[in-house]
RNA sequence: GGGGGGAUUCCCGAGCGGUCAAAGGGGCCUGACUGUAAAUCAGGUGGCUCUGCCUUCGAAGGUUCGAAUCCUUCUCCCCCCA
């Protein structure tokens, strides 16, 4: 996986603080030369807004360019509204269905809400980059297409493998790289971060600048924060991801799920600590004098606080070990007002929304996942899938699975 | 343009006239164990008014007592030749 590797030579302590995260930063020396310039570099990082949310994957690059930021440099952030269209093929084993102007322009506005949480907005320079690639005309494109061979796009790892695999490459596709270099091009960009799977674009990016007679970019790539199986690049539609926006005990508990494995890069990524305190945990980690877990919950809880607040990730924590290590009830348990009593059970839990379907419900009752918690502690597992559900439930609360919880409220009509 | 192959339940992938809601694996869910880790074990995984009924096998028609399986047309994908 991600290695931990800064770049040979430069000001160890600052260079290093300012890369935490990085994978690699090339060409070699380059970023060293422009920072011994001491002029404010222009660092951008583009973002195409295809979904609503940012997880914490996008948070690691994230977090260069805000240490970039607060080492008083000028962040230049590109909303990809154009690209956006066409779908980076990066990392993409199929083409992905294009998205329509409006669904870009809503993400692009969350986007730039969560972006706010971390970046300072007002010092940063905001383009989007259909106010140049709209317009351009056929002559532009080809100019672009002129670029780059045949072979070097098929020399690309993905491209390569669904080529042999014999699925579909669409010819738009080929051209999203070039894209992405026009704009390190308009904005005339000293630096850009992008993940560790983005080294052809950054790459690209460089080319394209020296053909206009710019200075190419430095490029600086960044780990891919494996989710929370430990396995798959994090990801909203594998369903392993942690979203920026995540409530905070759900913030925790998602991260203490993480498997070991997975920690010393879950350290590096996403702790957004100091250099010293990331190596120390991987040593003792490595060494064995640290345990996992607790390894773990300092983690988790440097996230919370990283998202929210240190008070948050506090509350957070006690409520997590509350329930999942002292396997207590948790404190705060929604309650279902006007619940139709007397209804029978299965069809009951989808109507409280603790199960998707009738089916699905009638499982979780069968397998003896579905609990009563009564008074003075007592705890029923209730094995019926059409038991019927009456009145006297009041103030019980039911548990389903592991963590979904619901207490019986003011019943209503069945 | 010519020839060939293919589209199956969340994914991969069997099935090739009835015994198919459809093998197997993955993922996911529930339970045991536990550190909401890993590994392991057991069960489950279309819907419903659930010992039965209804809807699914790219789309629409057709043959048949009966079709995911046969025929026709259509849509999409891949390969070879040009």
């Amino acid at each position: 996986m991600a290695r931990w590797q800064v770049p040979a030579g430069g000001a160890v302590g600052a260079l290093d603080d300012l890369l935490v995260g990085a994978v690699d930063a090339f060409p070699r020396g380059r970023l060293e030369a422009l920072l011994a310039q001491g002029r404010p570099l222009r660092v951008k990082l583009g973002f195409d807004p295809t979904k609503p949310d940012l997880h914490l994957g996008h948070a690691v690059v994230l977090e260069g360019l805000r240490r970039f930021q607060q080492a008083g440099h000028q962040v230049v952030l590109i909303i990809g509204d154009f690209t956006a269209r066409i779908g980076d093929p990066t990392g993409k084993e199929a083409a992905r269905p294009p998205l329509t102007a409006s669904e870009v322009a809503a993400n692009a506005r969350t986007y730039l809400e969560q972006l706010g949480r971390m970046i300072d907005l007002d010092k940063a320079e905001i383009h989007h980059n259909a106010t140049w690639l709209e317009p351009m005309d056929l002559a532009g494109v080809l100019r672009l297409l002129g670029q780059a061979t045949v072979a070097q796009m098929l020399a690309r790892d993905n491209f390569a493998r669904r080529h042999e695999r014999g699925d579909a490459i669409g010819l738009h596709e080929l051209l999203y790289p070039l894209l992405q270099g026009q704009d390190s091009v308009e904005i005339r960009a000293d630096v850009e971060l992008g993940g560790d799977d983005q080294r052809f674009n950054l790459l690209v990016g460089r080319d394209l600048q020296a053909t206009a007679g710019q200075e190419p970019q430095a490029c600086v790539t960044y780990g891919l924060l494996v989710g929370t199986d430990g396995h798959e690049k994090m990801s909203k539609s594998i369903g392993n991801d942690i979203p920026l926006t995540c409530p905070p005990e759900d913030m925790y508990g998602r991260v203490m799920s993480v498997p070991d494995a997975a920690l010393p890069d879950w350290w590096r990524l996403a702790s957004a600590r100091g250099a010293d305190e990331v190596r120390a945990v991987c040593a003792d980690l490595a060494a064995g004098s640290l345990h996992p877990r607790d390894a773990k919950m300092r983690l988790a809880r440097a996230i919370v606080a990283r998202f929210h607040d240190a008070e948050a990730a506090g509350i957070a924590e006690e409520a997590f070990v509350r329930r999942f290590q002292e396997r207590a009830l948790p404190l705060e348990i929604p309650d279902a007002d006007a619940w139709p009593a007397g209804m029978p059970l299965s069809p009951l839990l989808v109507k409280l929304g603790l199960a998707a379907t009738t089916s699905d419900a009638r499982r979780l009752v069968t397998q003896g996942g579905v609990r009563c918690h009564g008074p003075e502690g007592t705890v029923e597992t209730l094995g019926e899938p059409m038991m019927p559900v009456g009145p006297e439930r009041v103030g019980q609360i039911l548990q389903v699975g592991k963590r979904r919880f619901v207490r019986f409220g003011r019943p209503g009509t069945a």
